[in-house]
DNA sequence: CTCTTATCCCGTCAAAATGA
DNA sequence: TCATTTTGACGGGATAAGAG
């Protein structure tokens, strides 16, 4: 299914582009629904602003929620949960752990110089058998698992040996080669895909959000109108009594 | 049972918004 | 100003409901 879609994507960028951003152009852009809530909230009290928090449905792990905000959390096979934060810092913790004992901080690679003593993850954009892979260290992967509300991963070993595009602690300078630099190309390309990915789906749970809090002020607002309206005819009836003739 | 339609969800692109 | 994040728009797949 997924490689479907890239695959009309991909051809739709000849001809169909176009037309779309021909449609594109002529569409004006609404402001954003976030900044609409936000301002909203601002006047009126009780209207609770958008924040980065995950909906309670989704049960952030309790050892991760004192951890700095992370953008996707994941859970593995083995009950272990992966949080990559903002800045591409990926946490794994155990669910048995008090939180901090059990979290190793891994910075990806493509994330700018690690700090000292980190760990390396490297991310391939796709194995042999087009599922993504993590690498983490002691020869093993996390791939994707069964899809769900919630996205779940797998630590195993790897499907084969490196897949390609994948270059194993490259010293920054080290790429020269145009077969290199497309391969850096191709691994910047489906990291972003994947940011924007993770981006949309948080996306669309905000304005669910979003419009459920609109639904519900339209409710209160309905009621207020109604008894309004009922105060009102009260009030016409007290000021001018009907007299009968 | 098959076809059509409606709805939902997802991935992607591109542009606006935002932060440093 | 530039990099990153956010989000509207689009197209496609999956599924349910209704019509024939």
């Amino acid at each position: 299914m997924v490689a479907a879609i890239a695959e009309t994507d991909e051809s739709a960028e000849s001809e169909g582009v176009i037309d779309s951003h021909k449609r594109r152009e002529i569409l004006s852009r609404r402001p954003s629904y976030r900044k609409i809530l936000n301002e909203l909230s601002s006047d009126v009290p009780g209207v609770p602003k958008i924040e980065e928090e995950r909906s309670e449905e989704e049960g952030t792990p309790p050892s991760i929620a004192t951890m700095a905000v992370p953008t996707s959390i994941y859970q593995t096979s083995t009950g272990q949960y992966i949080a990559i934060a903002q800045g591409g810092t990926i946490q794994i913790s155990n669910p048995g752990s008090d939180g901090v004992q059990g979290l190793q901080a891994l910075t990806m690679t493509n994330s700018g110089a690690p700090p000292p003593g980190a760990t390396i993850v490297q991310y391939a954009a796709q194995s042999a058998d087009g599922t993504q892979q993590f690498f983490v260290p002691g020869s093993q992967v996390v791939v994707p698992a069964a899809t769900g509300d919630m996205p779940t991963y797998q630590i195993r070993a790897p499907t084969a040996a490196l897949p390609q595009g994948v270059v194993m602690a490259a010293s920054p300078g080290s790429l020269h080669s145009p077969q290199q630099l497309a391969e850096e190309a191709t691994r910047k390309r489906e990291l972003r895909l994947m940011k924007n990915r993770e981006a949309a789906k948080e996306c669309r749970r905000r304005k669910k959000e979003y419009v459920k809090c609109l639904e519900s002020r339209v409710a209160v607002l309905e009621v207020q109108n109604k008894k309004l309206i009922e105060e009102l005819e009260t009030l016409k009836d007290i000021c001018s009594p009907k007299t009968d003739y």
